[in-house]
DNA sequence: AAAATGAGAATGAACGTTCACTCCCAGTAA
DNA sequence: TTACTGGGAGTGAACGTTCATTCTCATTTT
């Protein structure tokens, strides 16, 4: 009884989510307005304006739900057999596997943060939580002698984050970026930065 | 005479350029309305129109006056006495030296670009302007020998302003992002992408 | 005088949000 | 069964505000 009315209302508040979502991705937050989202939902405002209180409520539910998918992708990662067999998993599910919609929303939620001060603090926490989720697998390989370990593992995880950030501006940004064929380049210049020198590193396919 | 004429409104035209990076920089395009524009500019809106027909042409004068830059700072670099050290000297110039709302404004830009069609292709010109520059670039180091030349420069050059975008945004999106502390680190990668395997490439130095 | 330059109030559209109201249905008393 | 009722779900017109843009008129320059 009680659990089915939470349940229903959840439900609800999931598909108004899906529903901004498809929105912000196709015009970006200030041109979507609440009436599309309304018309996207099938819901008039009033009834919407009963499940989230603002048009930042709603920014900040699907910055939610994607920290929550990004934590889960962790999770996965934190299984592989070996550090860059998992970070090449990360890369592929994050920078490649990713819809055109789902990219387009990342931008969009990033360059909301700059000036919705809520948002910027939302989205770095979301930052802080993923950084510190990378410096730990650094840590763990490194703990491993996977790779070198006289990094500053702070500095190799913002590269890290930079290297994400900015492939996924680039395929939000220009149409004709293929993060296929860019993907090994990063992955070699990363192992590059990151591996022991010792075992000399094999070149890295450049001529197909 | 009608130089002069030409030449006050060219300046005028730039000082209100300027007062709207200023706005923009501050408070992204949407939330910086014409009035705070007039108002940095000390100009009534009346006249503020007599310059600009509209919001949209001060943001692509804007671009505009960017690109310029762009371009010069890699006529600056072509002077280089080495690709490497001149890469540097750009990355440097691009991403460091940089003030606070120089990079805001980029990364306003960047966002806007996905918005607005005519800005899109505006700032696509541009990018397809700097790409084609890099990959002139790496073609010149590769004929002197001075990167490795079995390297796909197309993709290359992509990779290049991937790292350009991710440290950019990272720049104006975590404020405890410490460019000068990370950029070391990505030139040594970058050097372990491009340099010829031959000759053994130092470590790069990590303890400091 | 004529043209260029400037000011600032006015305009009209768009937007997020609210409010008064309707609809639907489970529960219950007759 | 039927009639009543309380309240959550849902509606959509209206509100106040903001904003880009335009209009009208004053001032300065040529």
């Amino acid at each position: 009884m009680l659990e089915t009315k939470a349940q229903r209302q959840s439900d609800r508040r999931a598909e108004i989510l899906d529903a901004a979502e498809r929105c912000f991705a196709r015009a970006g937050f200030h041109r979507a307005s609440m009436q599309d989202i309304c018309g996207e939902a099938a819901m008039s405002p009033g009834n919407l304006y009963r499940y989230f209180p603002s048009k930042e409520a709603l920014i900040a539910g699907i910055c939610e739900r994607n920290r929550a998918e990004a934590v889960a992708s962790f999770a996965l990662v934190d299984q592989a057999p070996e550090f860059f067999e998992g970070l090449a998993g990360l890369a592929r599910h994050h920078l490649v596997d990713r819809t055109e919609d789902e990219v387009a929303l990342c931008a969009e939620i990033m360059a909301e943060s700059r000036r919705h001060p809520d948002i910027a603090q939302l989205y770095q926490g979301i930052e802080k939580d993923i950084r510190d989720r990378i410096a730990g697998l650094l840590k763990q390989a490194a703990g491993r002698d996977e790779i070198r370990n006289d990094l500053d593992l702070d500095a190799a995880a913002s590269v890290l984050m930079l290297l994400g950030d900015g492939m996924s501006w680039r395929r939000s940004v220009d149409p004709s970026f293929d993060a296929e064929k860019v993907l090994p380049l990063i992955l070699a210049m990363v192992r590059g930065l990151l591996a022991k020198p010792d075992r000399d590193a094999p070149a890295h396919g450049a001529k197909s």
